[in-house]
DNA sequence: CCGCGATTCTAGCACCGCTAGCGTTTCTGT
DNA sequence: ACAGAAACGCTAGCGGTGCTAGAATCGCGG
């Protein structure tokens, strides 16, 4: 073990506490509360460490992000293969999901836009969460693209989550909601 | 005509030409470039004259919001009257909104969630955005709610407009898609 | 053990939302 | 018509933000 390998593993490390860091702070006080000064401290270095692993705040939050997607495709999986209604199961868990920790929801999907969708680079993560929609949709698609339909029923969750976790809907007819989602869905 | 009148005239016009330098700022160079020193100086006064008539940067953007929900429920009730198929134009015109003037949606949905939903003191504006929806969702209610058919309408449509305005649907497909939501929604 | 390169910190930049306090302007009552 | 009062808008500044230049410190290789 040469003194670089191990000066690798713990910059390695750093830059891992550093993402833990943000995302528990994100999620117990929202991310308008991280701040480079509150996440330096929170991780006991000064604030320029912080870029000397990331490009920026975005860049924090970008990987927070990448996190977030590999649990959800982890949760999506787990309740496609533990649901009789694999739809059902992976709707719910998708939801719950996105109602359970909303800031690392947010920063998936409405923070930090540089993550890269739909294109060849887009990280294994989430192209995981797509084929499970892409799964799970396909016994009901009929005619219909795979694709398009795995994008429409995304498009349906991701507004009922967003909009129920911004106050839009009211959360006491969520499940109702749903139910009704994938009723309409699966004619 | 009495200088009180007179002066509250001009303190309104004042307010409007805040909201609308706001709003074009916004839909210019987006919300993140509205700051409260651009905007005073587009409007040709100082800072503190926009805290005269806002509590704050927030409640500007709800102004802003505002007037966004006065215009789609207008655009809405339009393509309702007008479209042989009014469930089809009416989503359309929803989506087309939102997709021509992406900050105001944005200070709509995202930004600024001070607007209560859903509750008596709803502005007018944005009960009529929802009646807009109840009307067209009548026709395939069945014999499901159709209040909660119309916020799943919603739901849907607000899903399509916040993914592909950020880039993670290809825009390319957006018309099959939308087409695809309502023919699965209407069976 | 020393010198050098990598690393980390201190200090500071330009900007943010917001506000205290003053000077000016405008209205009001005599 | 004029003095006092009140409304008004301004300058200046506070504490905070993301980010960075340059100094200082640390740890490795010879």
């Amino acid at each position: 073990m040469t003194p670089q390998t191990r000066r690798q593993r713990e910059r390695a490390e750093r830059e891992q506490l550093i993402i833990t860091a943000a995302r528990e702070l994100a999620e117990a006080e929202g991310w308008e509360a991280v701040t480079t000064r509150r996440l330096a401290e929170r991780v006991e270095y000064s604030q320029p460490v912080l870029y000397s692993h990331f490009a920026g705040k975005d860049a924090i939050m970008a990987a927070v992000a990448l996190e977030g997607f590999t649990e959800l495709a982890a949760q999506m999986r787990a309740a496609r293969e533990h649901s009789a209604d694999p739809l059902a199961g992976v709707s719910a868990a998708y939801i719950d999901f996105a109602e359970q920790r909303p800031a690392l929801y947010d920063a998936m999907f409405s923070r930090s836009l540089t993550l890269p969708f739909a294109t060849p680079e887009t990280p294994a993560a989430m192209q995981a969460c797509f084929e499970e929609l892409l799964h799970v949709v396909r016994p009901i698609a009929a005619t219909d693209d795979e694709g398009l339909l795995a994008e429409l029923l995304w498009s349906a969750l991701h507004g009922l989550a967003t909009l129920t976790a911004g106050g839009r809907l009211p959360r006491e007819l969520h499940d109702r909601r749903l139910a009704l989602l994938l009723a309409r869905l699966s004619t």
